[in-house]
DNA sequence: GTCTGCAGGCTTACTTAGTAAGCATCGCTT
DNA sequence: AAGCGATGCTTACTAAGTAAGCCTGCAGAC
């Protein structure tokens, strides 16, 4: 129909139509990822990423993976604590810079980059000297704390103002004067973030020298 | 067209058709949640919905604030420790009883419902002796916590047998282990996360004394 | 009693999304 | 040269949200 394009296109991969999925998603929010909009980011028709993905829900998990193993695994030889502190920090680095990534999560497993993340976790805290319990219980509290972190951050800072959070605050004394309280302090999600980040970890440690 | 119905149907109402749509996501999950079906469940075509709901946005946040009503709040008279025990386990428990909902509440904000809790719970704290940006480091740290663990449970316990996490565990002995560990003492949700919840009150109870 | 307005529900139809099915073409192998 | 497989294209179907406008029966007003 149209002229044969002169330039040759290089051809699609799994791996092609994936990076320009995560790239898609991440200038222009999830909802943006369809497939025929992906298509055309590619200078292809939709129906021809279906030769290289089996359809969008691979995508989905692929994108996924992608994201998670850009979270930064910690060396073997640091220190426990340390190696806690930064994996989580990594993890809300990663989350925010990926934030349509945590919706995803929820229902995906994650594939493999999820297996190997869990694997060298454990592998810190049981040479830490933690049992195999109190490893398990350290990383599902580490975990589902950075992960609700995360989800709260990105849930507030994408709220548009005039939500209902504030008005109304009239009968609800103790929110208005935190929301004073935030105005006049500068809220800083960073501060919060490393509050309970010392607070667990240090709970952590009580918990492994009892081991 | 057809017959007039002899049974006269009760009429429409926003109330009744958030409290239809709570319903079918219950029963069958928030994709089964169309505006088709949901009208079909009221005996009523699609579009009449929109007399009394904007659209289905309108639909959602309905029906995230009628899950968060749900939540128990603590009377104000208990001792804090408790209270804020007491409304994790609420928490959790309600959103064990919608999982759906989870999902919904990282887009949306809650509307007045979540107001309400948040400032209850900030009450208690206040009473109790934080300091304001003490109870807002506890309000963040718990809520952080168990938003996280709530949704790492549902995932878990959503994920098919066969997903990414077991095959290849070979190269990953950690993972193996915990895996071989959780399987004989019999995984229990539950403990996980009480644990963790007594480890951040345990903190939390040093904070305060601070204050 | 008749008329009228309108609230509440219905019909149709448009848009966007995912994707099934099959066609076309280009380049390499034999 | 002939054939063939891989890669991309075309068409079309289904499901979902929703805009626009129609229909009808009931509540007062006269």
């Amino acid at each position: 129909m149209t002229e044969k394009t002169p330039t040759t296109r290089p051809p699609l991969s799994r791996d092609r139509v994936l990076a320009a999925a995560l790239d898609l998603a991440d200038r222009h929010g999830l909802e943006a990822l369809t497939m025929r909009r992906l298509g055309s980011e590619l200078g292809v028709e939709a129906m021809s990423l279906y030769k290289h993905v089996a359809g969008k829900d691979e995508i989905l998990d692929g994108i996924v993976e992608l994201v998670l193993v850009e979270i930064e695994l910690p060396p073997a030889d640091v220190e426990w604590k340390d190696a806690m502190r930064e994996r989580a920090r990594s993890v809300r680095d990663v989350f925010r810079r990926h934030a349509w990534a945590i919706g995803l999560l929820e229902s995906r497993s994650g594939g493999r980059a999820a297996a190997v993340y869990v694997d060298a976790i454990i592998g810190v805290l049981r040479s830490a000297g933690f049992t195999v319990d109190d490893a398990a219980h350290a990383f599902w509290l580490l975990d589902s704390y950075v992960y609700g972190h995360v989800v709260q951050e990105t849930s507030i800072t994408g709220t548009p103002p005039g939500d209902g959070t504030e008005d109304g605050a009239g009968d609800l004394p103790h929110l208005a004067e935190l929301t004073r309280r935030a105005a006049v302090a500068g809220f800083q999600v960073d501060t919060e973030f490393e509050f309970g980040l010392e607070l667990i970890l240090d709970g952590l440690e009580r918990v492994r020298s009892r081991d």
